[in-house]
DNA sequence: GAATGTTTGCACAAACTGTGCACAAACCGT
DNA sequence: ACGGTTTGTGCACAGTTTGTGCAAACATTC
């Protein structure tokens, strides 16, 4: 199922979107201002941001800007019918794609599910800023890489490609070595250990998100509170 | 999507040329200042050079000699109404489209769009002086040819093609030597070797470029730090 | 067919990664 | 609080992968 995050200022609005969307099988995080919607593009995961350009204190220009800085997150913006200098100024800024104000459901649905296809299946995963690029070989936060050795690369995908499953050390040793692998004792500890120690370097607060499940494995978490 | 560099030694230009850009599909690079562009494109391959003659320090005009004195890369340049000497000027160093300010969106578009259209779908490559040739069979570097045998020249211009895609050695292989190849062992990596000493040769840092991805194969990066 | 140039891959050295022990720290149930 | 169990961490050695010199095999040219 898809994640949409919902940025508005209003509540009335917000609670509108995710009436319209949740019954199409989107579910909706909803974010009451640029501040709340920055910590959870930070912090999680998201298919799709839409976001309301008229908002006190931050502009929502300004918020995505600040998004673009560190993620490539689909941005839907919503603007009022009048303002055409805004639809521009939006996309200049990074967003990639506008809905005019009053607008009904379906252009609605339309454009979020054109944004999704045109999203190429990439083997590439992005949360909170951290990209992980199979065809590069390369993990990166904010644009800056971290280097990793191919073991801890693999278990890293491993783990981002199934958010919040547990994995056991037995089933990453499988997946990542192979049925033949006599790999054993505390060897996947290690790793993580490493990779833990790695992302770290590069600020990424991996720490809340790779989990140590006691006594069965690891797990990726998204988001995280 | 292509790469397009903005030469201007104010910012505010910068920003506004930006913001006419990039919703259309551009990826622009800022650079203040003639020395600031020079480093770029040594370093990273772009599309179209968008350049203001009028700068302190060094002139538009000389850095549009400087420029083509390795590179091909399109060159538009950015002058006042008035002089029409200063069009003359430019067009005989090597620019090969200009525009007089003030302009406006849709000119500067159509410039853009044409000159990327003029460039023939060539099998040509170019990163920082750095250019292979499919046509002509060859590859050089600021003009002095590079002597590469077959294998080198086809492993080259595969990795050029792909900036950032690592390659493995199989893979290489399939893609050169083609399915029913027998080729293994260290074979790539004698080819490899000999790639960096010829490029190595003629000035390239080629071992910036050409990385090794351990425990995987191969990779070109264009953009280096 | 001799000369020249290209491709291939061995053998060794160098660089880097994988592994798991030993001990410390954290965790869990009672 | 206590003992048993599980995980984190420092570290060293084994193992793997890559770089390099060199030469034989192969192809092309004259």
């Amino acid at each position: 199922m898809q994640k949409i995050l919902l940025v508005d200022d209003e509540r009335r609005m917000l609670d509108l979107l995710s009436l319209y969307l949740t019954p199409h099988q989107y579910a909706c995080t909803k974010a009451q201002g640029a501040q709340e919607a920055l910590r959870y593009v930070e912090t999680q995961a998201f298919d799709i941001v839409l976001l309301d350009i008229m908002m006190p204190e931050m502009s929502g220009f300004e918020l995505c800007a600040k998004i673009r800085s560190f993620s490539d997150v689909p941005i839907i913006m919503l603007t009022a019918r009048e303002q055409q200098e805004d639809i521009v100024k939006g996309l200049k800024l990074g967003a990639d794609d506008y809905i005019t104000k009053p607008f009904n459901e379906e252009e609605l649905l339309a454009r979020i599910e054109a944004l999704l296809r045109r999203q190429a299946p990439k083997n590439i995963i992005e949360v909170g800023g951290l990209k992980w690029n199979e065809e590069r070989f390369e993990l990166s936060f904010r644009g800056t890489p971290i280097k990793l050795t191919p073991k801890e690369f693999f278990m890293v995908g491993q783990l981002l490609k199934n958010p919040g499953k547990v994995f056991s050390r037995d089933q990453l040793i499988l997946l990542i070595w192979g049925y033949d692998s006599e790999t054993e004792g505390r060897t996947i500890d290690s790793h993580v250990r490493n990779v833990r120690e790695k992302i770290r370097q590069s600020g990424f607060p991996v720490d809340k998100h790779l989990l140590t499940v006691w006594g069965v494995g690891y797990k990726w978490l998204n988001d995280i509170e």
